[in-house]
DNA sequence: TTGCGTGCAAAGGTTTTGCATGGCA
DNA sequence: TGCCATGCAAAACCTTTGCACGCAA
């Protein structure tokens, strides 16, 4: 809510972050998070993880979206905050990969979208579901 | 799970389904069909409208997805169970309303993207989030 | 009569909040 | 020292499940 609140760095920031940095090719649960934080010997209270999301989210640091199958919350470190005004995102329903895709093809829809069907898209919050080349190879079932 | 069990036609269900087509501009939640039907004295208990819709949904009759800003399931009508291979689906974050959109150039997107990227869109798993004209024109927040 | 449908209550899973304590600057 | 951050426990939320009863065919 207040824009000039102070903003200390903690150990627990830096874990959370750490993690989501590892895995920029995944997206990931809050569940993950603190099971990984865990394992490592490094526990976070899930409260913290929950909150440092949010926070990150709103930073623009994060991209945050629904599981394809349940409806919980997948996040995803963004390597930039103006990283999602150059491309696009696509999330594999089978193996959950995100793939970054800038592509003039995807560019030129939105233009086209805009200007002949009156509709802004926003590029932030549009994922596109699908299944990767090797999630379709494998025949993977939820890919169909 | 069983695909020969018999189907029964209820006050229940034809309730649910009416609520659903008066409101298919727009996505629904569960708690809103609930709230509706108890609003015009045909309460229907939350259970079955969660089984109903779930069912509905398997049967290709509505379309699920995340809402834009929460984490609760929206669902939407479709005018029949094919409709989804035909067109692609655009919601405007700011008035809910959802937009049906046949287009070919989002379907040369799809045949690119699978040619050239090696990824196979599910345009019915993937919705695309934006602000409809009005919307945008009235300023609102959420579309910003 | 058969067995699917309904709805209450309770359970389940995820996320948020209250509050006292901890720790950065 | 002042405030933000943390984390436990509890609450809040949304959705699913168990079970007995209702009802369509």
């Amino acid at each position: 809510m207040n824009e000039n609140r102070k903003s200390y760095s903690t150990r627990q920031k830096d874990l959370i972050l750490n993690c989501l940095r590892e895995n920029r090719q995944r997206h990931l649960t809050a569940e993950m998070i603190v099971d990984d934080l865990k394992d490592r010997g490094e526990p976070v209270g899930q409260t913290t993880v929950y909150r440092n999301l949010e926070k990150m989210v709103k930073d623009g640091m994060l991209l945050k979206f629904a599981a394809p199958g349940g409806m919980h919350a997948c996040y995803q470190y963004l390597e930039s905050p103006e990283d999602h005004l150059n491309h696009h995102h696509l999330v594999c329903v089978g193996c959950g990969q995100l793939i970054h895709l800038s592509c003039g093809h995807i560019d030129e829809l939105t233009a086209h979208i805009q200007e002949e069907h009156g509709f802004h898209l926003d590029s932030f919050k549009t994922i596109f579901y699908g299944c990767c080349e090797s999630c379709a190879a494998k025949g993977e079932a939820r890919c169909t």
